[in-house]
DNA sequence: CCTCTATGTTGACGTTCTTCGATACAAGAC
DNA sequence: GTCTTGTATCGAAGAACGTCAACATAGAGG
């Protein structure tokens, strides 16, 4: 049900990537990932969508919750849901008739440090 | 030359907004105000205007500087700087001939600290 | 005054987004 | 099997966005 997520804000590895905002200017490719990321972060809908679930005690909630705390309707939330799981920020699982969806670890702590990056190295030799 | 930023994601002055998105479900209001905000970053182009104001040693960096590092066109960069300015990220003042850009101060550590904040506050009594 | 350079604004065009109704699919109850 | 309920996908309409060429404005220097 899933695997189709941006698999970006990813972990760094090498460390190549994104020492933060603020630290040198960003190279095109990353910032063209990291925009994605921060595009589904540029809607209300989808803001409260990731709160309610990252709120959720638990860490989980049914589709079935969130979908009637918006007035809009299901395929909407729906599509919403979507695309905050092509940005890599959730995942969703079905069990029985419901499914579920939770905020993928780490993610949101990712992109937060990405924007409170210190300053540029400064003249601290 | 200013004075129509958003004034957003702002203080926070009696604690009644945003604890952190993983706090509690953010109201619509809020929700709408951040997403002014993340969809200001939801750009690849932004996204790497910011870090070159934000990265630069003084804070400060004229427009001349800007234009020239993008294959795009100097109304396009004007463009995407007035978008930045108005989702209440950066700010300008003329010089003269040139105008130079900045980031305003605690913006981006709020926004930052709001993907971070910490979870539901938990059983701790 | 006029000219030149740096930057912002306007108007248009094509693309992408948000939303919906209609429909399809999945799973449980019968 | 059929029915019902929960969720995803499809297709279309309207709004919003990114980009550009053309023009407008601000200031420096004659």
């Amino acid at each position: 049900m899933s695997k189709q997520e941006l698999e970006v804000i990813g972990q760094d590895a090498d460390g190549a990537c994104c020492r933060g905002l603020a630290s040198a200017p960003l190279a095109e490719d990353q910032a063209v990932e990291l925009a994605k990321a921060f595009k589904a972060l540029g809607d209300p809908v989808r803001l409260r969508l990731l709160s309610m679930i990252a709120s959720r005690e638990g860490g989980e909630v049914c589709v079935c919750e969130l979908t009637p705390a918006f007035e809009l309707s299901q395929p909407t939330i729906s599509h919403h849901l979507k695309l905050l799981r092509q940005a890599g920020l959730i995942d969703c699982e079905r069990r029985g008739t419901w499914v579920y969806y939770w905020v993928l670890p780490g993610v949101l702590d990712r992109l937060g440090a990405f924007l409170t990056t210190p300053e540029p190295v400064g003249v601290t030799t």
